[in-house]
DNA sequence: CTGTTTAATTGACACTGTGTCAATTGACAC
DNA sequence: GTGTCAATTGACACAGTGTCAATTAAACAG
């Protein structure tokens, strides 16, 4: 039935997690996952139209599990500004290796993919609304750095914190999550907090 | 003979920038290359092995034409340590809109192409070269903010001039490349210049 | 227990894109 | 003219995505 049918669902998207992870997002095929999940590479079309429509569906999957809402209360409780901004930097930086392999394979199918390239977009500005958020709380404090705009700073505070630049200071630059959300906090501080 | 294949194997290089520039990178098959350069796709592989090959080939042959090493003089004779960031920042970012779509679509290769990772990580470290430049001649001037090592600050540098960077905050948040540049001076400027 | 439903399987196929190969054309050089 | 070499055409192998039809297996309802 339609239990079955989920649990199966649900086993794919775990499998998928769990390939994408241990290959870094990279070069990972349908077949692949199939494999991994122990059923025919036909039998994940039973239960996602497309290579983009499974990779979407995992990052949602990922959201749940992780428990994306309860990892994003802290900032969102933050009594001010400067630790709003510190909180959502923290929140995001020990997301991101979580959700890296699954994040990756999304960016890497924009190449060909029209629909992968709009899921991850939509991610992306989800995300932005987050950094608008804490943006705004430091400006309502009149804690912004003088020279910027709430715009321009949510532009800035979001670049900041796009995948590769975490991916680039992890992977190839050896930091470790931690440092990864030490630095990116005070740089923060730095550029966006007055004094 | 070697002049015609020459010729034909520049007409081939530029064919590719244009098409890569005109599509962003994205989508760009070895097909719409031989059409745009007005010959057959077979043809192109008479002149290079790879898509990869004719990618890596591409970037080099834009390096000249663009003249690279013309462009870099003025960050490299700088006086000071301040100006010598400053100028590297306003080099790349001026650098990095002429080769985007080349370089975006070496950055997507990555998914299935080995020797396209290979030769972007390449052109990312000779990247780094300059950053670490600017920062040790900021710290030989004694202007090095405090907390920073050479290398964690090479690190932090290098990855803010990521290509990704200069896309979300021009193509995603509308930046023209002089504003992008003004402010990655700025934010540079806040986070590792000393007072 | 039997008949129905539904997930999953197998095998085949269409389609696209990369890369290779063989036979042919056409221009230019000697 | 003959040889050389770039380029062409057409065919093919291969990998990956997505589809389809026929079949198996198991759960479920009566």
């Amino acid at each position: 039935m339609s239990r079955k049918n989920n649990e199966t669902r649900t086993r794919i998207l775990e499998a998928t997690v769990r390939v994408l992870e241990e290959h870094g997002g990279r070069g990972v095929r349908m077949g692949d996952i199939a494999k991994e999940t122990g059923i025919s590479r036909q039998a994940v079309y039973l239960h996602f139209a497309s290579r983009a429509e499974l990779l979407n569906a995992t990052t949602t999957y990922l959201d749940e599990v992780l428990d994306l809402e309860r990892r994003l209360a802290p900032s969102r409780a933050a009594k001010c500004g400067v630790k709003r901004l510190a909180l959502y930097i923290e929140f995001w930086g020990n997301y991101v290796p979580e959700i890296y392999g699954v994040a990756k394979a999304l960016l890497l199918a924009q190449d060909t993919d029209e629909a992968a390239a709009a899921a991850w977009q939509d991610r992306m500005l989800a995300m932005r609304d987050g950094c608008r958020a804490a943006i705004k709380a430091l400006h309502s404090d009149g804690k912004l750095a003088p020279g910027w705009t709430t715009k321009r700073a949510t532009d800035v505070l979001w670049t900041m914190l796009l995948v590769p630049n975490w991916e680039n200071l992890t992977v190839e630059c050896g930091w470790s999550t931690q440092q990864y959300v030490r630095w990116m906090q005070t740089i923060a501080q730095r550029t966006f907090v007055k004094e």
